[in-house]
DNA sequence: GAGAATGGTCAAGCTGCTTGACCAAGCGCC
DNA sequence: GGCGCTTGGTCAAGCAGCTTGACCATTCTC
């Protein structure tokens, strides 16, 4: 493969990647989640399952201890999540969704499948399964990482 | 589709996307440039045909006229570029590249090669190409943006 | 020509991140 | 038990990249 194909393959997936970040944070904000970043969603879905702790989290976003715990402070305060003791260790806190957090994901999940099937119209539903079939296995497993 | 493969297939493009820009930006910065930023690699693209004016790099990158005329000046200080006079319109500049920042594009060029054909091995050369066609029949024409 | 629109820069301010310092709780070891 | 080292978390200060606002020079429109 020449270096320009592989040039165009990377500004295509870029951009793609760019788009569906905004649409999602448009469906979000759409659906009455305000005051929340893109970054946020990464988070969210970290936390999601069982919670994390603040220095999980960091590792996660790929920032430091302080950007995270900062970024905790914020979806806390506007009440997407809370502090709690760590069950088993009592210099953490984990980290859990509230319901509102918890709401917001799920509208964020909505976001996304309405941008996919719109994937669908254009390319066909067979070619966003192939898609999605390929970029799983090339996910790397390290931390999430803003594109740029 | 459901919405949590849409979010599954979501997560997969954006993690990939974000790996491939770091490696991107490691190979440009190996090849010998630095003091770049992956910003700056999509104002070269913007610049590498013929050359921008401030404000279309501003439109291309999806930021303010001010800020794309900063960056401007950080590529045009460290060589990679060189404001010239806008041969048809006195108010206008036109922002080229210079040699080295030509050697940086094809730099970029290599290093995105490199990091697709490490794709190949994983899921095979045809389907990177087909990961190729659907991308890019995908791929929006507006402002590239940071993915979040 | 006169007035609005456009290309570009200067200046000030904000936000999200970083580095550095620090405290509290756990772990390892004698 | 008590001593050090490590680990989770926060506070504080600083920086980088972006924004808004103001301004000048040139061009377009009538």
């Amino acid at each position: 493969m020449q270096n320009s194909e592989a040039m165009a393959l990377s500004a295509a997936l870029l951009a793609v990647a760019g788009e569906l970040t905004q649409r999602i944070h448009e469906g979000v904000v759409a659906r009455g989640f305000e005051g929340l970043r893109p970054a946020h969603g990464f988070a969210f879905a970290r936390l999601s399952p069982a919670g994390a702790t603040v220095t999980e989290l960091a590792a996660h976003l790929g920032v430091t201890k302080q950007a995270a715990s900062q970024l905790v402070d914020e979806i806390v305060r506007k009440g997407y999540a809370e502090r709690r003791p760590h069950p088993e260790d009592a210099r953490a806190r984990l980290i859990v969704l509230t319901e509102r957090g918890r709401a917001c994901t799920r509208a964020a999940e909505e976001s996304a499948a309405d941008a996919v099937r719109a994937w669908g119209e254009v390319i066909g539903e067979e070619q966003v399964r192939a898609l999605g079939r390929e970029l799983t296995r090339l996910a790397p497993y390290g931390p999430i990482r803003p594109t740029w």
